[in-house]
Parts: C-alpha cells; sequence; structure tokens
DNA sequence: CGCATACTTGAAATAGTTCAAAAGACGTGG
DNA sequence: CCACGTCTTTTGAACTATTTCAAGTATGCG
C-alpha cells in the first residue's frame, strides 16, 4: 500500500513538472505528502455540495465530474478530472465547495490532507508557485469550456472535447493508436458540452459516420486528429503542455 | 499621481481582506508595490491574444472585458472584470496568454510588474495564499458560467449574468437604491452569456416589459431583485463574499 | 447636420429539444 | 448459461427556442 500511494504522488509530481521546476528538495517533500488511499465505486460522489473540505483529492485511476447544479435539477459538469489530477486543490484555499465530485467509474483516489499542503507552501514558495498554476490550468480549462459552450455548434463542442481529452490523456502517456480511455456515458457527456443526451447521440453518430472519431461505452478512437481538431477548432496553447501531442502522437 | 496610485492599491488590499486575513506588514508590503497607472482609451485591447505579459493589470475605474476567440472568428467574453479586480493576476504564474484583457469604457488601470508580485509571495506566504485564492475567485465564477451558458435558457443566463455583477459592483460600494453602473454593450453582453444580440435584445426587452430590471446605456436598475434572482437561479455562495448583499441592499 | 454605431422589431429558417418507443448491453440470480 | 430487469444507446417525429437576415429607428459624435 504504502508502494502505491508512493506511485501516485510520483504521478503528481510528474504532472507538476510539466509546467513548473522544483529543486530536489521540494520534490522530495511532495513525494513525502501524507495522503491515504481510497476506492470510489462508481457513480459515487464522493465529495458533496455543501461540503466545508480538509482534504484535496489526487486521482490515481478512473474518470471524475465536477458537477455544478442549478436549482431546478439542472446537473452541468464544469470539468473533468483524469488520472494524476489534482481535483480539487482549489480547496486548500477555498474549502467550502458548491459543486460534487462524482466518480463516473469504480476509482482509486488520494486524499492529501489540506494541514500538509499549506505546509509545504509555507515552506517553499515554490510549492506554492506550482500549486498555483497548476490551479491556473484548470482555470484555463474552464475558460476554454464557456467559450466552446457558448459560442460553437453542437458538433464543434464535442470535437474540441474528444481533442481535449485526447491530449491531455496524451500528456500522460494513456494515448495509444489515437485510442483513449473515456469511460462516460452519452448522459455525462451531453452535460459536459451543454447539450441534451438525444442530440449529442446524433452527434456522435456523425462523427462516426464520417470516420472522424468514434466513441464505444469505455474509449474513444480518434481516425482523423486533423479533420476532429479542425471542427473543433482545437489549439492545444490553453493547456500548457510543453510538446503538446498532435496528430503525431496519435498515430505514432 | 503617486496619490491615485497609492488609492487604487488600497482598493486591491481591501479586494483580498474580503477573504484573507493579512498582517499589518504584510498590508503595508501590498501598498508599497510599485505600479503605473495608464488610462485606457475605450474600445482598446490592452492585452493582446499570444502577449507574454511582465505585468498584472488591476482595473481602477472602468469596465473591461476578457476575450476568446474562436478559429472562425466569433468572440466570446470569458470573464467580465470590475474596478478592484486584478484582472490578468494569473499572468503570474502562466504570462503567456491566449485571451485579450479589452477596455469597453475609458479605463484606468494599474500595471503592477510580475517581478514585484513574485517577490512579495516568496517572502510572505499568506500573500501567496491571498493571491492563490484570489484567482480561484475567478475560476470559481468561469465554472459558474459554465453552467449557466451550458444548461440555462436565454432569460435565465443574462437574469444570472445582472446578479452576479450586482452582486459584486455591492461588494465594491457600488451599488445604490438597485441601480449600478454597467456600460457594456448589447452586442457584447450577447457575447458574455452566449446568445446572439438579436436575440439578448429581446431578452433584455422581456425583463424591463415584466418590470424585473431594466438595462440603458451604461447601466442597469433592478426593479424586483427576488424575481430576477429567481429566474437566474441565482446563489452567492460561489462568489465567497461574506455578507453577500442580497435584496436588503438592493433596497437600502 | 450628417455619418456611424447601437438598438429595436419582424419574418423566415434551423439547430437543438422534447417526447416516445425500440434495440442493445450488462450484471444478477436461478 | 440462460432469462430477466435495468440502464444506456439509438432512432423517429413534432415542436420550440434561438438564429439569421433584413430593414428601420434611435443615439451620439464631429
Amino acid at each position: 500500500m504504502k508502494r502505491t500511494v508512493q506511485a501516485a504522488l510520483a504521478l503528481y509530481l510528474d504532472r507538476l513538472l510539466l509546467r513548473s521546476t522544483l529543486s530536489g528538495e521540494e520534490r522530495d517533500a511532495i513525494l513525502a505528502l501524507p495522503a491515504k488511499a481510497a476506492e470510489i465505486e462508481v457513480e459515487y460522489d464522493f465529495v458533496r455540495v455543501g461540503d466545508r473540505l480538509t482534504h484535496a483529492c489526487l486521482i490515481v485511476d478512473g474518470l471524475v465530474g465536477r458537477f455544478a447544479q442549478t436549482r431546478n435539477g439542472n446537473r452541468g459538469i464544469v470539468a473533468l478530472y483524469l488520472p494524476g489530477d489534482m481535483a480539487d486543490l482549489h480547496s486548500v484555499v477555498l474549502p467550502h465547495v458548491s459543486w460534487a465530485l462524482h466518480a463516473m467509474t469504480r476509482s482509486t483516489i488520494l486524499r492529501v490532507p489540506h494541514s500538509a499542503l499549506r505546509d509545504l507552501t509555507e515552506r517553499y514558495p515554490a510549492i506554492a508557485t506550482a500549486f498555483w498554476r497548476d490551479c491556473m490550468i484548470d482555470a484555463a480549462i474552464l475558460a476554454q469550456w464557456v467559450v466552446n459552450i457558448g459560442r460553437k455548434d453542437a458538433v464543434a463542442r464535442v470535437a474540441h472535447l474528444l481533442c481535449e481529452i485526447a491530449t491531455r490523456y496524451a500528456a500522460i502517456g494513456l494515448l495509444e493508436d489515437g485510442r483513449f480511455a473515456f469511460p462516460i456515458t452519452q448522459a455525462n457527456l451531453a452535460d459536459a458540452v451543454g447539450l441534451t443526451p438525444v442530440h449529442l447521440n446524433r452527434v456522435l453518430k456523425r462523427l462516426k459516420d464520417e470516420r472522424i472519431a468514434a466513441k464505444d461505452q469505455d474509449s474513444v478512437m480518434v481516425f482523423d486528429w486533423d479533420r476532429l481538431a479542425s471542427i473543433g477548432e482545437f489549439d492545444t496553447a490553453y493547456l500548457h503542455i510543453e510538446n503538446a501531442p498532435g496528430p503525431l502522437a496519435l498515430t505514432a
């Protein structure tokens, strides 16, 4: 168990190092974070609206969605978290949350106490910056989603989201031959792009029929990256990944 | 001139203190930040897509929009900044920006060098946390916009945005008798809620006809806060303002 | 006073929703 | 290993919120 915790923290460290530079001592401090692994059942909300959090959750394995709810009961997905993401790092500075974290598959997470994270930020300014930056990547994605949902038609929205997820998987080495794991139901995917499940289904059909990309139960196969990116008006810049994998990584 | 710079920094300090606690020394450090005031002409992009920033911009006076552009040339507004907001504080950790800052009215801003801000974060962990938290408020708003645009109909979207802006103005003491300054064109407002200018116009007309709220050239008058908030499914929680002013402040 | 920009209104077109029902996948227990 | 119930996906048809196109009316500026 100790071993898996170490490995999971290493995953997060890798992610931080994608965008920040940390000294040996600082890296060790990250790896030495106290943390408790937990298995989350599928369809379970492990953070609920209104909670006051004391821990941040690192996704080790699985797929997690951040859900917001409107008064009328409409669910909206505001963010998707993949392995290596610290889904609610921002709760360190804003512990009172108004959204839920929902496991879309059986997931493994690591709960890291806020106190330990705060402690690191106080001792190592570079770590504070790295955490802050990590949160800002999340915010950059959020901003992109606003444009995506607010200013593009249904096909473009879906194409863009697929490109984003593909690129994020690629960054953690989980994209192979144009295929990546994406075990999300069509209903949830619809919530993430602001569409009806029915219409989302038709959009997916079209992408499949035109041999651009196909989604099945738990993965997505991209046939034509260029067309997908072009339809989705996708530009990796906002993800701030150094060598963002484009078509090359997909066909490799 | 020195005097206005001081006053402007005090404005920002006030904003930080809304959500963070800082010692006397830390407050003084904020007030002692080097900064250069600048007047921005109306309709001018003072930060452009692709820029690599060296300064953050504090809005002292005016109304500023953060614009993103899709490949097809559609503009989308991703955030609105009011006096007291440090519009691009996040550029301290992510200097390479993929969006523009656009002055919607003649505005006064204060340019604060990243170097000075970074310096403070290294010397005072509490300031680093305060900055980080300030950015996360921005992100919380972004998340709210995603749900707003993705899961509500036109009237609700507009109503929600008006409630948000009203509440944010109230927090800086610029809401009087239910009226607040909002010098934004209908075309820009449409970009902020993901609607067509034409349809936005009809929505505004409806809000006016039903005596809920009326927008003119440069301000908004709210007649019926309860109905507006209810239509927009508005809940202040996400803004993390301690005593969020609701109907009381409006009728006061 | 005249030009430019913003706002307003109408009518036709359409993207996306809603409702409804069938078909396919999946796990469970017999 | 099959039968059953449940959940997800797929498809059709009618409907509607929003867009698009187009023209007219204000409003502000030089």
